[in-house]
DNA sequence: TTCTTATATTCGCTTAAGCGATTATGTGAG
DNA sequence: CTCACATAATCGCTTAAGCGAATATAAGAA
């Protein structure tokens, strides 16, 4: 995390917080996201490396497959503080968590 | 704190983020912003604005000034690490409260 | 190679936001 | 009332950012 503006510019926006919020739960690719809030692909993908270029989240890239997780450390613990305290005491929040639970485990029933 | 976006949307911003800082210190009117940050009327008015809009701040009209202060509570505890844990370590709000600092006895020299 | 799938990028558009400069409003002093 | 001062609001402009739609890229499968 070089800039903090960066990082509070990135956080400044619904979707990416509903991203951020589905991230602090595991490393997600960008379908998970599509299908979890129910945005476009180019939507989810956009925000996913608008949320890269502030050094909050990482990718890692496998066969045709990005797989983007946290890249919060301590310098910014603030952010803990905002998803636990405050974006899990929203209803929107708490459904998108139900949400992805509910399509990663349809996404491994398709799997077998 | 109505609502948490607004505040994260009024975070997004420098000059905010450095008005802050000054008011975690102690309430201060317009013209203690203009003079500690030296910017414009208009800009430390705007954005003053702007926070109290975001329910981050409160105002206080007294004669012909207005005075501003945090209306940081509780449910928005991550603020105060933002401020006390990064907006802190970096040099420019350092100097910020240098200034304001320097400010103020000027000011209160000049009232005697 | 061709086809499919996952992801990223570009285009055109709309809206939000920031700025300096200026003007308006409101308060107190004389 | 008139003047000075503190603050807010408006105007015109520029830039950032979000969106859907479409296209490009890259990897694996066949």
């Amino acid at each position: 995390m070089e800039n903090l503006l960066d990082a509070l510019k990135a956080l400044s926006d619904e979707t990416r917080l509903r991203i951020l919020n589905l991230l602090y739960e595991k490393e997600l690719c960008v379908c998970d996201i599509m299908e979890t809030l129910q945005i476009s692909q180019a939507k989810a993908s956009r925000h996913l490396i608008y949320l890269k270029n502030a050094e909050l989240v990482k990718d890692r890239k496998h066969a045709q497959w990005v797989y983007y997780s946290l890249a919060i450390d301590e310098r910014i613990k603030f952010i803990d503080s905002l998803v636990y305290d405050n974006l899990r005491n929203l209803e929107l929040y708490q459904n998108d968590l139900q949400n992805l639970k509910d399509w990663l485990k349809r996404k491994t029933m398709n799997c077998e």
